[in-house]
DNA sequence: CAAAGGCACGAAATCGTTTTCGTGTTGAAA
DNA sequence: TTTCAACACGAAAACGATTTCGTGCCTTTG
């Protein structure tokens, strides 16, 4: 075992004093060319490398950010992390991941973690819980100390930070117009309930579609799922015996379970009820019919609020305090499970 | 904005030396209850919390573990991940992600980077590229500094370190077992190539069940996928008017695409066909017909994990050097793929 | 020959903690 | 009254690096 090497361990075998050596290796002037090559030449012998903890202490960075999220156990989830690190690599930062369970005190306890030094900053999608408190005082905290936020999909506007959302009521406005445009009449809508953001955007994106559209509103053909356990029980109740020919599902899940209630009420699909579902993972490209989605570019979501959140660390606090919100449209993609 | 503050700060302020404020606030004899009645409520309300940072500087510990994986986009990894962040959590670690994307190259920069003091030990599983290469020097080189290494999954011989692993073997015989055992005579193979250890390990228990129960291996039925992308069209290609009666897929993905091939070619699962998959993820659940497989346990492998490597980390290196290999067992989920 | 300037390097502070080892004061025992 | 322990606290080193500010010596120049 041959631990790590030091800048005063190289100083003492040289012979020389450890600033002669960090000054040497980081190439400055004042070293001769002499002393410089036999001092690097030790060094990669030796595959001397900084230590970062030390490298932290002394610049107050970290070179890391910190996302917290509420599962990762999710497709949408994964593929902003990866969007974020892709970026963060690039940029020579590191990633930590925290999970807040969808548990309001998770999230904070992860936060005060994370805060005492060992990120930068954080990325962040509120856990269900705290939006349901409503609570966001660990977000102003970590604010008010200096350490910027970016809050992406679910995002609050009760907090000043940036944002990176995608247009939910337009996202909602995409699908249920899709449905029209094919011949729907009677379009159901499942969704979760409104103190999750999406929910209330995306029921209102429905709402207003149908309005734009000259179709009444049917409170009847809303469910609002609590319980994501027993999504699947309830939304085949719902739809027992209803009167429909479209279903826009807030997520995969809603849309797929939906499909098997109507194939069990002897419907099929599309050809008898058409069913558009929300963010497109693998489950909606595999499933037999493939779904039609709405496309919630999560990679991309990522992308952008880890360049946000590192524009931010990197530049001088002077300079002024600006936030921006980035909505990242979404597209629709058309598969097996609507009419064309 | 108001700053973290810091021990030094508050001994100004009380007008004490700052190894007091340190003293009082860990509750140490050596200070006055009445010092330290005043220290801890000024320390209270300022809400300090000790920088990790430094901490870590001073303990040489990070308490964080470093985690690599080959991708996060893929249900297995994030099992796992949930898995280890979990117990990490539990145990006051916290948890860095790194994505190696496959590339032996970013495998390694990545290790590096967090080799210097930014984690105390790793648990990966290795990119494709690593193991086709077989060169492992990065991982001995992170045990020789005295990092330790726990290697899930995709794990190799020739490193001598903890493992976490499931029994590829096992899981592939009892998957192919069931299937002789519902009647199937002429089974299929749908693999990985060999260098990638699972694809190996399963073809292996594959093999040996066949000839167990006095079936020939007919390698004209074996496919080894070798580029993901192309997967669906070469299943396709490969179960063109085969004459077969099961199919044993080492992934999810390659079993849907069989099954989906099968249904093109106007053959009925599980009436004419049985497949049975590997990993137990959402789209096995969620797919029609939903898919019998072998359920690998994500979670359980991460927590087995995590617990091993901080075990080996708050363990005083004197103690004897003993690496472990833990199995974690498969099932067979069984589900509408296959007969019953 | 003396002053000045440049070169090459070292000492020490700093980041925020913890911890060891003093040290001054008080009280009690001899 | 002297001595010694106990008490309560402070100074300083240490973790590993960077950086500012010296400083000694040699060379050049007036």
């Amino acid at each position: 075992m041959r631990p790590k090497i030091t800048l005063k361990q190289i100083a003492k075998e040289l012979d020389v004093s450890i600033s002669t050596v960090s000054k040497a290796l980081r190439d400055s002037p004042e070293i001769s060319e002499e002393t410089k090559e036999k001092i690097t030449a030790f060094a990669k012998f030796y595959n001397y490398k900084p230590n970062n903890i030390a490298l932290s202490l002394k610049n107050r960075k970290t070179k890391t950010i910190g996302i917290i999220i509420p599962e990762i156990v999710h497709h949408f989830f994964t593929t902003v992390i990866s969007g974020v690190e892709k970026v963060a690599n690039e940029l020579g930062y590191n990633v930590l991941v925290c999970l807040s369970d969808n548990s309001f005190d998770k999230e904070v306890l992860n936060m005060e973690m994370l805060a005492n030094g060992s990120t930068d900053g954080f990325i962040m999608s509120l856990a269900k819980e705290t939006m349901q408190k409503g609570d966001y005082h660990h977000l102003v905290e970590a604010i008010s100390q200096g350490m910027p936020l970016v809050l992406f999909d679910r995002v609050v506007d009760e907090i000043t930070c940036d944002k990176v959302i995608i247009d939910d009521v337009n996202g909602a406005k995409k699908a249920v117009q899709h449905l029209i445009d094919i011949g729907c009449k009677k379009i159901a809508l499942i969704s979760t309930v409104d103190y999750v953001s999406v929910g209330y955007l995306r029921t209102k994106g429905y709402k207003t579609t149908l309005k734009d559209n000259f179709l009444n509103v049917d409170e009847s053909l809303i469910l609002k799922i609590e319980e994501m356990d027993e999504s699947e029980a309830e939304i085949e109740r719902f739809l027992k015996d209803k009167d429909i020919d479209g279903v826009f599902a807030v997520n995969e899940h809603f849309a797929i379970s939906a499909i098997k209630a109507m194939q069990e009420n002897g419907k099929k699909v599309p050809d008898d009820v058409s069913v558009i579902g929300f963010t497109d993972g693998e489950l909606s490209k595999r499933f037999i019919p493939s779904l039609t989605t709405v496309s919630q570019h999560g990679t991309r979501m990522g992308e952008e609020a880890a360049r946000m959140l590192i524009e931010k660390l990197e530049k001088t606090p002077a300079e002024d305090e600006k936030y921006k919100t980035i909505i990242v449209e979404t597209g629709l993609v058309t598969r097996n499970s609507t009419k064309s």
